[in-house]
DNA sequence: CGCAGTATTGATAGTTCTCAAAACGGGTGG
DNA sequence: CCACCCGTTTTGAGAACTATCAATACTGCG
């Protein structure tokens, strides 16, 4: 009766690879924000599945460089992508003892890991640390219940605008955004179709609201056009 | 263009009261699960606003039995349910210093109060309730990516049969469930209508999936159907 | 230059929403 | 105990937004 086999479409055919380059210890460092603990720094290539749904959560990973997705599929391949990661940004903090997401390189991405047992433990003797884990995971949730008011309430119009709004606060400029996901991370991000996300670009476009200089590349013309669309 | 006034109609009318009762000391409790962190028991009654959206958080909330919804607004009134707090749920644990929903008692609820900044400190010198109060909110980001996913992708009826089985899962019961929220509150958790919310469930039970007892008791005829449907 | 993947545009269908009215249910007061 | 009222839920008819299917442009790259 439903999208049966149909919205299959979703589903992103690039088979990840799981390779990681291993960087010299000499560049290894402690992060700023979680004193106190070491990480080894990889790179991925861009396309990597850097973890798979359910796989057991050994690492904490916090983004140095590129940008990350998180997403959870549906059986017949439908996909939700819950969040980007990018500079600065962890992911892989979870409750339970696998990853309840996968997670993938959008771009090639270095990316910070630190071991969730060494955390956990260092968070046992360090209270300061143990509060860092514990707001890196509510500011986590905050945003995913913002996303959730975005997905269940607004229309195609107001998802990309609320987007375009939140990508250009996280590049520090509200005149110009490089999106470094594709069409369709973007559809799956936003609950929407490619062809949505599409039209409502040339739409906003159309109305002098953005400029798209390249599809990856937008200018914003009326910021606070984009404002009133993304309503809060 | 959009959905501008018309969809002013999920707002709810029911002005909140925010009169708790005070119960006698002698019924503190410290929970089981939040060792070592006692808290006042409330009483509100059905319909009270517990906190509003940007209160300052000076609690966090445990609910002791009793339904909590907390829920965020746009500004034209769409509304969109976060999540539904029963017993033993916590709510109001967040990163900032100010709620970022409103919580407002669906059935008459009896709550326990833990001081934020006392929970806080006692966080910093004993490291389990540091550990729970991360896992407390670590579960509630994994609730709130699954609501994602149901909210970016599913349909109408798998929705309803989403919800369905988790409130039967949350009661313990897969052959029965009692559904303490009414149809415009599921049709704010799933991001739908009242009116499509009400067909669903007819649906369902037109093809002997569900049987409406009343309208807020359902008995789930074929739980391994609603499972099909919950596709995860 | 041509290929392959990505993005845009077009035409149409369909699910869900909107507007409207009728049915239902619970509580109150006579 | 029953009629009445009011809020909730269900049902109906039609519109609208977004998805689907399909074809055409792009873009980057070998």
């Amino acid at each position: 009766m439903q999208m049966s086999v149909a919205t299959a479409r979703n589903y992103v055919p690039e088979s990840p690879r799981r390779t990681a380059q291993v960087i010299p210890a000499a560049h290894r460092f402690a992060a700023p924000d979680v004193s106190g603990l070491a990480g080894v720094v990889l790179h991925y290539a861009r396309g990597t599945e850097i973890v798979a749904e359910e796989d057991p959560a050994e690492y904490i990973y916090q983004v140095v460089e590129g940008t990350v997705r998180s997403c959870k599929l549906l059986s017949d391949g439908r996909r939700q992508i819950g969040a980007f990661a990018m500079a600065g940004d962890y992911f892989g903090l979870e409750a339970r003892a696998t990853h309840g997401y996968a997670a993938e390189a959008i771009t090639d991405v270095t990316l910070r890991l630190i071991n969730r047992n060494a955390a956990f433990t260092a968070a046992g003797q360090d209270p300061a640390i143990a509060r860092t884990l514990w707001e890196v995971t509510a500011k986590g949730l905050d945003a995913s219940q913002r996303h959730a008011l975005l997905l269940g309430r607004k229309t195609a119009l107001e998802k990309i605008g609320s987007f375009l709004q939140e990508m250009a606060e996280r590049q520090g400029c509200d005149a110009e955004v490089e999106l470094p996901m594709s069409r369709q991370d973007i559809a799956d991000y936003l609950g929407l179709t490619i062809e949505t996300v599409s039209r409502t670009m040339t739409q906003l476009e159309s109305a002098g609201t953005i400029c798209l200089e390249t599809s990856r590349h937008v200018l914003l013309r009326r910021p606070s056009e984009l404002a009133r669309l993304s309503l809060c």
